[in-house]
DNA sequence: AGCACGCCGACT
DNA sequence: GTCGGCGTGCTC
């Protein structure tokens, strides 16, 4: 009897993402088992690529003779079971390669966090947990759909929440005390918990909240800033008992045991697109992965996206909001350019900025304004042409107040800067960043320290002391407690751009700012009337996700539809268009010649379909692709380069969208 | 990818 | 007659 070892390979190559067969030499039989990385001989015996046993059985499927395994690379296990399973199911939904998505699941081989794991204590396992109780949504309501594998899209707690003891107190935003409550009932059944969240700043957040509840040997982080030993570490400590796996969009794919939770906080935020092919979204994993372990699900946020509002319409999600919890008390005021002093010169209605004033008084201040920096753009004192670089015709800037503006592009000085127009030599900035805001407010609140936080200066934690802070969207930090009043500006701006995501990120930048306020605090939106100042005044986001999602129902735009971008040679693109008629709904987009063309002669074409069609769409693009793939084209002229793919596909892109 | 197999032009 | 061009197809 023959041992017959089924791995899959690591190569990107379309028409080799399936299992293949090797004979296993009985030198190798003990340390051969699945999830270990094997090299195996590829075509011609000298050839080696790298593969992960998947399983190994006394008989495989393929009839011919079998070549045997090479190596056991290293006997540890680092493809757990489950996550084969998703990986294989997730490349399957957006048309891509299984080995793709392990190259985002596994990170690469780290000897000394092997040699580390298998020298440990096996027979040590962790104190049990108890329980910390669900706060601020009614009595067990959350508790009650963990213990039953459910799923839902709650509704975040809309401040800041203490963890800590009584003297100790741990500040964390309400979101993350609400995981981290999850995540302590599912431990506490010995379960694991695996938390997505955006970016670095929430992981740290949420760590804190997680350590409030749970001891440190619960929690396993994976973040983007970790080195590849932290991450090889951490998977394979993420396997040895029920523990809470917590970080970026990697973490969705933590091969934690026994799975009891699935959770996302603030899942439209862009960071969970995930970069590199096959570009799945984190939500799309989270939703694979509950599907097939089983395990509950919940999507946190302020603002519903449409993709989530989406599932809650489809009855896929329940709908879960606090219970008996002051909001943030949103007062819209339209804006008056009233010349009222100071307060004008800041664009701040006078209501607002009677309240900012009076509420720095006791403690600290929020604004958040679009754009970081001093200005968008300079533009001449005297007629407001637009200043460009006499250079190479880029836009000029101004990095700090009464530095000399420089070229954007090319960073050339622009020295004694004469308007073409009317020869005017002054400049002033248009458009207000957070640094001006400062400025502006440093005069308005005489006495008042001002504070500035954005892209280059991130700033994690203000003291709760009088201070006024002004940040760029995004980047606001957190107060102890939480903020006295909050002031949302430049509304109209963020909403000026144009895009199928633009209202519904504008919700969740205000909403994730006006969260930042103590219990109830007031949040004044400036400038901002209509649907919108409504939802934010009544604090009910669901509606205009809502709303959302009928408008693009109406236009066959995602989330309604799904969507697959074809992008190659026109005849290839056509053909697999082609192939697709009996899938498609709306009208196909192209193909049209692509702008930026990376081969001469390259095509898209955007084609729309129902997701009950997905596997079938999936499937066919991926046929189309293996069928292109072989024969490759060469270019034209002799040239020994090969060119590029005849197809490429993408499912689920929205980023044609943003400009429709 | 990378390499073998296979069917048409210029050479000893 | 055959040496070799690179189009086509396969990899357990």
């Amino acid at each position: 009897m023959t041992t017959v070892a089924r791995v899959v390979l690591d190569s990107p190559l379309p028409q080799l993402d399936r299992l293949f067969d090797y004979r296993v030499p009985a030198e190798l039989e003990d340390d051969c088992v699945p999830g270990v990385r094997v090299k195996v001989p590829l075509r011609t015996g000298a050839r080696m690529s790298d593969a992960y046993v998947v399983e190994v059985v006394s008989e495989g499927d393929w009839p011919g003779e079998l070549s045997p395994v090479e190596q056991v690379v290293s006997p540890v296990p680092v493809l757990a079971p489950e996550i084969w399973t998703l990986a294989r199911a997730v490349a399957d939904r957006a048309a891509g390669v299984a080995s793709d998505v392990l190259r985002l699941a596994v990170p690469t081989r780290q000897v000394r966090a092997e040699k580390a794991w298998l020298a440990r204590d096996t027979t040590w396992s962790p104190p049990a947990v108890d329980p910390t109780p669900v706060t601020g949504y009614a009595d067990g309501v959350l508790e009650a759909l963990l213990a039953d594998h459910g799923r839902a899209a709650v509704d975040a707690v809309p401040h800041p929440v203490d963890v800590g003891t009584a003297d100790e107190p741990v500040w964390v935003p309400g979101w993350a005390a609400t995981l981290a409550q999850a995540a302590s009932q599912v431990v506490a059944r010995e379960q694991s918990a695996v938390l997505a969240v955006p970016d670095f700043r929430d992981v740290t957040d949420l760590e804190r909240a997680l350590l409030a509840v749970l001891p440190p040997e619960r929690v396993v982080r994976f973040d983007a800033k970790q080195t590849n030993g932290q991450r090889a570490k951490a998977l394979l400590q993420a396997r040895t008992h029920a523990v809470v796996a917590i970080g970026n969009r990697t973490a969705a794919f933590a091969p934690a045991t026994e799975l009891g939770l699935v959770a996302m906080w603030d899942d439209g935020d862009a960071s969970f697109v995930e970069p590199r092919a096959p570009y799945v979204h984190t939500r799309d994993v989270a939703l694979v992965r509950t599907a097939q372990s089983g395990a509950a699900l919940l999507f946190l946020a302020h603002a519903r996206s449409t993709d989530v509002q989406r599932l809650v319409e489809l009855h896929w999600l329940h709908e879960l909001a606090p219970h008996r919890m002051p909001t943030p008390k949103v007062i819209p005021t339209a804006q008056q350019a009233s010349a009222e002093g100071f307060a004008a010169q800041a664009r701040i209605p006078s209501t607002a900025w009677r309240a900012a004033r009076e509420a720095s008084q006791h403690g600290p201040v929020l604004v958040q304004v679009a754009n970081p920096g001093f200005g968008t753009g300079l533009v001449c004192a005297d007629c407001g042409e637009r200043a460009h670089c006499r250079v190479c015709g880029g836009p000029l800037g101004s990095p700090h107040r009464n530095a000399t503006p420089q070229c954007r592009f090319c960073g050339a000085l622009a020295v004694g800067f004469r308007c073409p127009t009317c020869g005017g030599g002054k400049l002033k900035p248009v458009g207000q960043g957070a640094q001006r805001t400062a400025d502006e407010l440093g005069r308005a609140f005489p006495g008042t320290r001002i504070v500035v936080a954005d892209g280059s200066r991130p700033l994690d934690e203000v003291p709760a002391r009088p201070a006024v802070v002004v940040a760029t969207r995004g980047a606001e930090p957190s107060v102890p407690g939480g903020y006295a009043c909050v002031l949302l500006l430049d509304g109209e701006r963020l909403l000026a751009r144009e895009g199928l995501r633009v209202q519904e990120d504008v919700l969740r930048f205000w909403t994730n700012a006006a969260a930042k306020g103590a219990p109830g605090a007031e949040v004044y939106l400036v400038g901002i009337g209509g649907k919108l100042a409504t939802a934010m005044a009544l604090w009910r986001l669901d509606g205009p996700a809502h709303d959302e999602l009928v408008d693009r129902r109406a236009l066959h735009f995602p989330p309604a539809v799904r969507v697959a971008t074809l992008t190659g040679t026109d005849e290839a693109v056509t053909a697999a268009v082609e192939a697709l008629r009996d899938a498609v709904v709306g009208a196909v987009l192209g193909p049209v010649p692509v702008p930026e063309d990376p081969a001469p002669g390259t095509v898209r074409a955007i084609v729309r379909f129902p997701y009950a069609h997905g596997a079938e769409v999936a499937a066919t693009l991926k046929a189309e692709v293996i069928r292109r793939s072989s024969t490759r084209r060469v270019l034209p002229g002799g040239n020994r380069r090969r060119a590029a793919p005849t197809l490429r596909v993408r499912l689920d892109d929205a980023e044609p969208f943003t400009e429709v």
